[in-house]
Order: structure tokens, then sequence, then C-alpha cells
DNA sequence: TTGCTTGCAAATCCTTTGCATCTAT
DNA sequence: ATAGATGCAAAGGATTTGCAAGCAA
């Protein structure tokens, strides 16, 4: 299974209203951000980027709607070592490279996560209902260059 | 691979000198609670543990402790998206299983964890240093009960 | 209208740091 | 002897919460 399209506004509208919460400016602004991005990013960040379009929105807002979207498992928290949260909004099963030079983080697609899963599932009679599979090191870029 | 062997107290006492550390009682004991211990704990709970035998000892030696383990490659951080940070003595590719209902981690050996790490490492020319698997749901006891 | 949401500020919680004192080597 | 470690208290930084005012439905 490969990643699915990424949400119009519209269809973020739709999605929170059937879900009992209401489609404010705010939200659908950080939705779209959050949903529609594939580099991670922290709350702090899409802070900085939500205030381009809407200047008085809070930091406070923007936790509260990541929770939202996290509660809808829409998006999948990723706590780090030193501190912040990444957010990831690629919650199907897959690999997170993560660079421990430039701090990159990238989605890899691979059967093998699929299949670890369902197979560790199995063999421990564990109910899965998420996963997390991080793979720390150098990227292609930072490897060159050590 | 299967777990290594847990270290005693001398054997302990051995690594931190040959890293240059010195081999105080309270580090003593707190890396022997933590390198034997397959519960991944927390700071807190590292820090209670620690008081039964060294009453005066503080949560920041407790911290600072656990940085030096961490340096080592000794233990691995596995932050939370609650807030606390568990520890895992056990650092060599493998699964956590996260029950998402009682709130225990049990690690799982899976040919599976080596695996998915060499082929995603090939796969996209990373240089692989560590990895964090987490597989979350509910445990086989929690399942029963849902 | 009305209950959910926002934005602000204050509060929380985990973790780190500064520093004077102590201690392993 | 002395560099590194401890323990205390204070600081830091991310996230959460209380609440009055605002807005979607």
């Amino acid at each position: 299974m490969t990643r699915s399209q990424l949400p119009s506004d519209s269809k973020i509208v739709d999605i929170l209203r059937r879900r009992g919460y209401k489609a404010t400016p705010q939200r659908i602004a950080i939705c779209g951000l959050v949903l529609r991005s594939r580099a991670h990013p922290m709350a702090q960040q899409i802070y900085r980027e939500v205030r381009h379009t809407h200047p008085t929105v809070s930091l406070a807002t923007v936790y509260k709607t990541l929770g939202v979207l996290s509660q809808l498992g829409l998006v999948q928290e990723l706590p780090f070592e030193h501190g912040e949260t990444m957010f990831d909004s690629y919650v199907e099963p897959h690999v997170n490279l993560v660079c421990r030079r430039c701090g990159n983080v990238s989605d890899l697609e691979h059967r093998l996560a699929r299949e670890i899963v369902a197979r560790v599932a199995a063999t421990a009679r564990f109910t899965p209902t998420g996963q997390r599979l991080d793979v720390y090191g150098l990227c292609q870029r930072c490897g060159r260059s050590t």
C-alpha cells in the first residue's frame, strides 16, 4: 500500500465536521499544513508557518489542533530525545530514516514494515493499533562527508 | 543474536573506568539497576529504587548517569508521547511491544528486526547506528478483556 | 443562541544546569 | 592532589490548562 492522497481543505472540513469538531479557519489552516507536509514538522514550526496566513493564531491552538489530529488517527506523534515532538501525517507502517547529523527525517515505504508488524503481532498475540519504526544513522548526504 | 548477559557490579566498574568515568557508588548502583532491568524504567522510578540503597542520591545524579549510559551506547532512550522517557538496556535490533492500555513495554526478539534495518539501509544508502522498532496496541492480557 | 474554540497567561512536568562541596583515583 | 562527581536549588523548554471573549453551526 502506498501513501494516500494529500487532503484538500474541503476534505479537511468534512473530516472535522463528521467527527464533531468545528471547522474554524485556524484549524483548517493547521490541519492543512500538517497533513500536506512530508517534512515531519514540530509544533513550533507549524506555529511559525501558520502565522503567515493567520497572524493572530496562538501556540496553544496549534497544540490543541495537533491533539485533535492525533486523536483522529490522522497524524502520529514522534517524540525525540532532545525534547521536541515531530508530527508525521503518514500513519501506515513505514520506516522513518532519522539522520543523526542533519536531523532530517524521511519516510521510507518497505514491505517489511507491514510484515514485521503482522509477524510480531501473531508471535506475541498482540493486537497492533500503530507502530513507530525508526532507523537512526547517517543519511546518504551526511554519510559521504564523514 | 540473543540478548547478552546482564552485567555484574564489577563488570560495570570496569566499563566505567575503561571509558574514563569514575566508579562512584551512586553510579554503580544506578547503572546496575538500569542495565539489569528488563522493565524499561523511567528516571523517576530508577530514582525511587536507588534510594533504597543510597538514600542521599539526587535525581540530578540519576539523570547524569543515564546520560553517561546513553553516551556509552549501553542504553537506549525511548521518549513517549506523554512526557516521560523509558530506558531500554537492550540496544540490539528488536521490537518493543507497547501496550496502550496497561502501559507495559516488552522486548521481542525477531529476525525481521535485524532484517528490516539492514534492508532499509541498503535501499536508502543510509548508514544505520541504531533503531527503535515499536509496535503499539493491546497486549495479550489486555486484549482479552476488551 | 449556545456550546465549542480561541488566545492569552500562568501553570506543569520532565530534564538540565550552576555551583559549592566532596571523593575516587 | 585534583579532576571529575555529587546534591541542592534554580533555570529551561516543551506542552497543557484556566478562563474570558469570540465564533461556527
